[in-house]
Order: C-alpha cells, then sequence, then structure tokens
DNA sequence: AAAATATGTCAGCACTATTGACATAAATAT
DNA sequence: ATATTTATGTCAATAGTGCTGACATATTTT
C-alpha cells in the first residue's frame, strides 16, 4: 500500500494566493507596531488590553461600560479583570451618569492620559516615519486603502 | 482638601498624536483582516498560533523548527502545544534533516496546504477589494508603506 | 408592581505565551 | 576519544486575555 504521507515541497506562491505579499506584511508591521507599546505596557506590568481600554476612554472620555464593550468586542466579564486595575491605579475614573445613575461614565485622569500619549508616541512615530519613506500623497491612499479593509469579510 | 481626583473630559486630538486616525485604522483593519481567519480555524479546534505555524510552514517548507522560532518570535515551549496538533491532525509532517540529522524539517501535507489556502482566500479577498476602492497604483504604495512600517522602533 | 436595562461578580474553562530546568541525540571541537 | 555545542523535546509553573453561564444589585421604564 502506498502509503508515502505526502510531503509538499513547494511554496505556496501569488499564484495560490494573490494577495500573498500583502497578507505578510500587513502581519509584520502590525507585529512591530503592537510591539511599540507592548515594551511601555510590561514597564507597568500592564498587557494590550489595558492599553485599548486606556485608548478608547481616552478617545472618548464619559464613554459608558456598554459602549466600551462593542467597541472593543470583548464582554464585560474579559473587562472586569482590566478595567478596576485601571481605576485603581488611578488612570481612569468611573462617574455614576446624571441622566440615567446606572450608567458609569469612564475619563481618563490625568496620569491615564499622560500614559496614552506615551504609548502611542512610539506608534504615531512609526507611521510617521513610514510616509516619510513612501513619498507625497501616500498619507490619502493609506487611509482609504484602511478604512476599505474595515468591515465584515465579503462573500465574494 | 481639595482632592477632586482631576477629571479629564477632552478627547485625545491629532495635536496629541499625529498619526491618531492611522492608530485606530489599523488596529480596526487588522482585527477584521484576522478575524477572516479565525472563523475558519474556529471549524477545525485550531487558534491564531496553529495558523501561523501552517503558514510559514507553506510558505517555505522544508524549514526547521529553529527557522519557525526565529520568524514567529515565539519559544519552543509555545511552539510545543501547537505543532503535536498539526502533526497529529496530518497537516504538517515532520522529515529528519539530511545533512544534519539533528534538525526536524517541517513540511506541509496536501491537507495542510489546503487548510492554508482555505485560511488565507478570505484575507486575500479582503485585502484585494479594498484595493478595488482606492484606485490605481494604490498596491505599490501600500506595499511600500507597509515595508517601511516594520522594523525596530526608531528613536526619533 | 413588574419588567427591562446597566453594571458587577463568581466560578470555571480555553488558548497563547512566558521562564526555568532538565533530557536526548547528533554534530563539532579539542 | 572525550568534551562541548547545537537542535530539539518535555515537564512544571505562571501570566494575560478571552469565553460561557449564573446570579446579584441598582435604576429606569412600562
Amino acid at each position: 500500500m502506498n502509503k508515502e504521507t505526502e510531503f509538499i515541497t513547494t511554496p505556496i506562491t501569488r499564484e495560490d494566493i494573490p494577495q500573498l505579499d500583502n497578507i505578510e506584511l500587513l502581519f509584520f508591521a502590525y507585529r512591530d507596531f503592537v510591539g511599540d507599546a507592548d515594551r511601555i505596557l510590561a514597564e507597568y506590568g500592564f498587557g494590550r488590553a489595558h492599553h485599548r481600554v486606556l485608548y478608547f476612554v481616552n478617545r472618548k472620555p464619559g464613554l459608558t461600560v456598554a459602549e466600551l464593550l462593542e467597541i472593543l468586542q470583548i464582554t464585560k466579564q474579559s473587562l472586569a479583570r482590566v478595567l478596576p486595575q485601571l481605576i485603581q491605579s488611578d488612570h481612569i475614573i468611573q462617574a455614576t451618569g446624571t441622566n440615567d445613575r446606572r450608567k458609569r461614565l469612564l475619563y481618563p485622569t490625568r496620569k491615564g492620559r499622560d500614559l496614552v500619549l506615551a504609548l502611542s508616541a512610539p506608534q504615531s512615530r512609526r507611521i510617521d516615519n513610514a510616509f516619510k519613506s513612501t513619498g507625497r500623497n501616500a498619507d490619502t491612499l493609506v487611509m482609504k486603502f484602511m478604512k476599505a479593509m474595515i468591515g465584515k469579510a465579503t462573500g465574494n
């Protein structure tokens, strides 16, 4: 019986996957991009989840817990490990809603603002530097591309 | 004592972080991009780690364990959970090196090749569609940008 | 008064990744 | 020939992030 367990020795190519190169580039670009923040987060004993929460609270101060969950697409239980830590470390403050007192509005403190700026700085720099090497109006085009990348998968 | 615990109510802006919009776009773009594969992986009981291993073994059939660890930037112990599963499920085969018999050369099977193609297809489609909406020569420019995004962080 | 909403919390599980320590086989150096 | 280095594997413990299900509390709406 021919049970030679078929090896494949040829690599996948653009023939197989048209956007092969870009898939790979996106993978490495994102890895190095988040790596910038990871190094700083580690000093605080925080992880990426902390970063994301801190980021969106700074982006939209006063947002509610439900809104945050919606943006991050995580569950309440996941947030429950991370948010209390950010509150206890005085990076985020919770305020009871005035209209609806069930709601918890999330605000950054000065400390929280400072940290998010420190985390974003190297990422912003990396993008800035990348644009410098791509020449004029790359900015507009890349943004257009990125926007088009966002959303549910298409069937075709 | 004025311990009003200073709130910050203003959002961060492009003033604070020049590439704010692109940071966000990259975050959402990547999330949806990997989401394409996540749905398929879940059917096989695999995670992203399996995907990455399978991808690079298909990209460079015959690569060694050490090379794979180098590319993925993970430790041997992390791979030790994932690789045996892919071997047992007949997606990857290990062959002893001929020159150096300490080495384990990793090859995809037919099944492994088929799976990596199935995983990459929706990702490739997403990128393709994104380019359709950005017009001509976006491809070259975006690739140039992505390449420039890769590497160690810069000090400036 | 009853139902719905917003949030919190407890318990348990899964996946990915880490470090440190130790083991084995094979190649290389002395 | 012996010693060391290299490539890989494995065991044990820990951390971070996410999930589901169940239940509790406060507040608002019906």
